[in-house]
DNA sequence: CTTTTCAAAATTATAGATAATTTCTATAAT
DNA sequence: ATTATAGAAATTATCTATAATTTTGAAAAG
């Protein structure tokens, strides 16, 4: 859903108020985007601090419009700030992940409840198209745009800005934990999901399609990896 | 749920991870929190503008945590910034608010589920007092704010943050709505609704009490009212 | 009388500078 | 060896000043 990795949004508000007049982004729009796909992404690792005069003078600005930056990845949930002790990447642990999974099961449930009317034969196509895309996928950037899109296609028709701006932070923050828990070696249930919720709609079902989309989101699996040094560790997967 | 006009909370984010550490508050949170509660409680009307410098020298402040602020704002969706062209507050037709009470609902009944299990007899008790001075109520504020007692007090022992937080955020939106289409004269269904809520959870009814709690929350009523200039028009009302 | 154009005023956005707070580090004491 | 403390360095939060953009309003042209 969330642009995440190959292109996060933004504030929040924007979004939901100027996603399509979008003329220029500010210097602090620009700032808190890249930072985010850093922090989507993983370069930026959980509980890194955030010093602002050393971003400013990356980005070749002052700490005013960094500052800003900072209060957008706030309201995203991406950073937390501590008044006179600085801004941090945000820590999310399992709960957090759950309680994420299930806020975006509510809302993705809700908003394919309101798009189903509108969904026509194209806009399943291409959803199927980009399902057919993260299959073949082979590392997570790849995937999770592909995600994206799939959820995209179908949620948007909703017509609901504020649901659909809430859905991509609560992405974002999904991606989050996709990106650091990324193997290519699994093989995710992902595409079959997929299809059943595009079958479903297709034939016009949108109970069963709303109900497939509420498990396939709020699903959390674990496996056992290995870790760089060799160590057997338990890792968790989401569907995206 | 959401402090609103007595009380507004501030940025999303800050509640997540500060709500309890809340050491100092920021000049810029002081400005957003104060004036989150003049939109909510209409004193400033939607479109209005929102101008930095006046802004900075009524607070007796600059205008930089002026700015800060007014991202705050943009997060809970207060108001609207368009580059280079100024703040304003946040317009809302019935569309939103319709929007804003479907996403409660979703949100408010996964809260309600994750809570149902640590409700004692005496948070419910309270409930039910908080209940009781909604009745009592004679003016906008103090319904709303014993109507945000009462949801705040079943809902908070889910112990999700994030999600507590994104509730917060709709109560002030839907507030703002509330404040707008006041009349003392309304004898709300919600003390009812709210009685019926918690006869399901004093009995273990979550499936109930959930579905009552999201029908409450859904509910949109219109009813003709007399402006002060004796023209007839319809109203639209919340049960809160 | 309406529309267009251009300059002045107002306002936003950013930069640079200052004050206040926190964190770090070395040193001393238990 | 661990804890406590004081000073220094780093960092945040704010203020003042400057640049850039938009809005306003009046004058001129159609």
């Amino acid at each position: 859903m969330h642009g995440a990795a190959a292109g996060s949004t933004g504030c929040r508000a924007q979004i939901i108020y100027n996603r399509m007049t979008a003329k220029k982004e500010t210097i602090a729009q620009r700032i808190a985007r890249l930072l985010a796909e850093r922090i989507v992404s993983g370069t930026l690792e959980p509980g890194a601090r955030l010093r602002q005069d050393h971003i400013a003078e990356e980005f070749a600005a002052s700490h005013v419009p960094v500052r800003e930056a900072f209060r957008l990845l706030e309201a995203q949930g991406l950073a937390v700030s501590e008044p006179r002790r600085g801004v941090r990447v945000a820590a999310f642990d399992l709960a957090q992940v759950r309680e994420v999974a299930e806020m975006r099961a509510a809302l993705e449930v809700l908003a394919l409840r309101h798009a189903a009317p509108h969904l026509t034969p194209a806009i399943l196509d291409e959803a199927e198209a980009a399902t057919l895309a993260g299959d073949k996928a082979r590392d997570a950037r790849t995937w999770e745009a592909a995600n994206s899109r799939f959820h995209k296609l179908i949620l948007t028709p909703c017509g609901m800005p504020r649901l659909l701006a809430a859905i991509d932070d609560l992405h974002a923050a999904s991606a989050r934990f996709l990106f650091s828990a990324w193997h290519s070696e699994w093989e995710t249930r992902t595409d079959r999901d997929h299809r059943t919720i595009l079958a479903h709609l297709r034939r016009g079902e949108v109970d069963a399609a709303a109900e497939a989309l509420g498990r396939h989101v709020r699903w959390i699996g674990r496996r056992p990896v290995e870790t760089a040094s060799g160590r057997r560790r338990e890792a968790f997967v989401i569907q995206g």
